[in-house]
DNA sequence: CTTTAATCAGACAATTTAATCTGATTATAA
DNA sequence: TTATAATCAGATTAAATTGTCTGATTAAAG
């Protein structure tokens, strides 16, 4: 089990910090994040493209081709990536999975849950890409 | 997709705090709350007998039996029930998905989502199944 | 121009999780 | 003591997620 988003969602957000660290540099090909992150290459590059879609990425086609940011890395959110790939969802569905919870009709820990979640929406609202690309190098050294 | 804890888990605390809320009454059975709670009721069952067998719900068989709670509500934390469904694995995995992620090699976001993993730990931790006895009740009304 | 190496598109396979089914065992109650 | 209604146990199925494969398209480089 994955810890709060999807397997497809962790592979995106290492993608799109992999490729903010790397911002000088010119389009990186999915083969060389798949293999530098020990992710299937299919499935990273699947990710990249629907990315592309969401203009958050951007892709060069061909021979040399590959993905670089579509932005600066400081005008992407991680909530952007989150939204992209998840959804919504975990910051509007229940945490006990009750179908209809609401603050008409809450769950028993609506509440207490509720302040979580904020804290965690407003963490991936506030945090840009740029701001990690110092930490994300570091990691990647050590893999 | 479930928000953090897996379909299980969602269920098993549905189904304890059901029990706390009821608590002064005899067992209940896993079809009646199956129904209240629209829960497949094999599946409940199923997961109120691995409760059973962690020591946090009781089983009576045979014809009339059902499942309580195994100690007083306010004995059992919400930790507790997750532990026993899920593990602990939300806790010490790394929420990018990288293998090896630890104070000394750290994912990017290891501070920054390390704190809001500790509140929900903390909080999962201080709250026993007898703080939402009423507001459980309130929940079932409107079900 | 032709070869090469990349994205892209869509189908397919494998794995994990969720849900169901069958039947055995158990205990209550008529 | 027999019928009934429940837990319990294990196998099976279904659905969702994750991962793989094949081939088409694209663009750079010899």
């Amino acid at each position: 089990m994955t810890v709060f988003f999807s397997k497809k969602c962790e592979y995106g957000l290492q993608g799109v910090l992999y490729l903010a660290a790397h911002m000088n540099e010119n389009v990186l090909s999915a083969d060389e994040i798949a293999k530098t992150l020990s992710i299937p290459k299919e499935f990273i590059s699947k990710i990249l493209q629907s990315l592309t879609e969401s203009g958050i990425v951007d892709s060069k086609k061909g021979k040399n081709g590959g993905f670089k940011l579509a932005k600066n890395p400081s005008k992407i959110r991680l909530i952007d990536v989150v939204t992209a790939i998840d959804g919504l969802e975990i910051f509007n569905s229940c945490v006990l999975g009750f179908p209809q919870c609401s603050p008409d009709h809450p769950c028993p820990v609506h509440q207490i849950w509720g302040e979580l979640r904020t804290q965690a929406y407003n963490m991936l609202t506030e945090e840009t890409l740029d701001k990690f690309r110092e930490k994300t190098l570091d990691k990647v050294k050590s893999l």
